[in-house]
DNA sequence: TTTT
DNA sequence: TTTT
């Protein structure tokens, strides 16, 4: 069992990349996610890795921009790769299975939006057909 | 909004430390948990660092051992720290909230235990009291 | 270990009563939950009932309103009561143990408010203080 | 988002039946989810039904009994029906979408087994194959 | 650096 | 109608 729910905020434009082996759509977001407790009470976050694989990864990239919020549904992965000073680097990350968009706007289309659906600000969408094809590692 | 669910089993012994402050129980552990899918068809697990505070932390070194199935509930924790090497390294860890043993067993007292309610096996335990006294750092 | 997390709509306007001994906040709510696969292609969702307790009961009253979405994470709840007739009834529901507000606005304020923090759509607020004193039992 | 994550005894043996029309495995089962805080310090449970399709119905009835510990992944399903009465009644329940088996042993075989694997108690196995062909309703 |  |  390996369950993840995030709300959160974009820290900075998704990028969208494909798979060198088969072209996989694949995007990897970090999400700010508020804290309920901080020591003091400014305001605190954690800084989430997402991975988002296939239709989602693209949609992503297409409707979320720095700052918008959005769920995620998944499970953490771990891996390790090579750092370049020769040392194992380990990470930790959420891939996410399901995501919804709580807020749209991407930069190119302006604050607002210029696509359907933005006339309902808020309304949600959900995509979820995102059977995380691994056939690669992630190209980054 | 920041849920995580795991349950898996301990990769080593957990080690119980207390924080220079406030002297609050710690204990980290790695969860090794059972992925789904693989690619090929061979046995593949995601290895988490989960956090544990307080009481808990106390009756997770008391009653669990290298193997042992448990589940934990919490969230998902970033920080970052500096490395030996002068570069910044960064964490993403669990933090328990709630932690249930599955399997009882400490290895100071055989396999299967030694203590009341190791009789019936598989019982489970929940510990909840855990309020993050997020007093000091992790002391490690 | 009872973990639930939804993000749906009001069906209704949230209405806020007391517990006739403590006078304890408590609202009880349906989120419209879409589903995610439906039969056939038209759009789907589950009706889900939620207790909210404390000073959380009283934000939603204030903030939330029919249509608006929100996010719950909390525990499933079983109860039963004597029906009219004198049958048992059991009912399954989910208890809240943390809100966000995903979208604002009550009736009495207009459709997008007229307080502060709506200048920002979406900004999203977490209420958490919300320790069930489950002093009584629901008063409806 | 309507997620789920429940770890509890069922209540009864589980009982497998097969929908009228395309032949789907499916079980009900009742979990008993122990309460973290109870208004007394009595033990307290909810009892949550729970609803498993396809191949892991049919591996819930085949290991499982009254009793056992099993951990369930899935969502909240609300319908409703109509009573002998002629009042319609509401119905909440859990869609599994994932199973674990936390103790083993089927009623048949005796309390502790007489099959592969229960040698290895607690070893703990995952059916996830459960793709809900919810193509007629629950035979019952 | 990983568990059954 | 409830489990350990």
């Amino acid at each position: 069992m390996n369950k993840v729910v995030l709300i959160g905020r974009l820290t900075k434009d998704p990028e969208l990349k494909y798979t060198p082996g088969s072209g996989t759509a694949v995007t990897t977001i970090t999400l700010a996610v508020d804290r309920r407790f901080s020591k003091d009470n400014q305001r605190e976050a954690d800084f989430i890795p997402v991975v988002i694989w296939g239709k989602s990864a693209e949609s992503t990239a297409q409707y979320m921009s720095k700052g918008k919020l959005m769920s995620v549904a998944g499970r953490i992965q771990t891996r390790s790769y090579e750092a370049k000073d020769g040392g194992r680097r380990y990470v930790t990350e959420v891939v996410a299975e399901e995501v919804k968009f709580l807020e749209w706007g991407n930069k190119t289309q302006g604050q607002n939006g210029g696509f359907a659906g933005n006339d309902e600000p808020g309304y949600g969408a959900s995509f979820d057909d995102m059977t995380p094809i691994d056939d690669g590692d992630i190209p980054f």
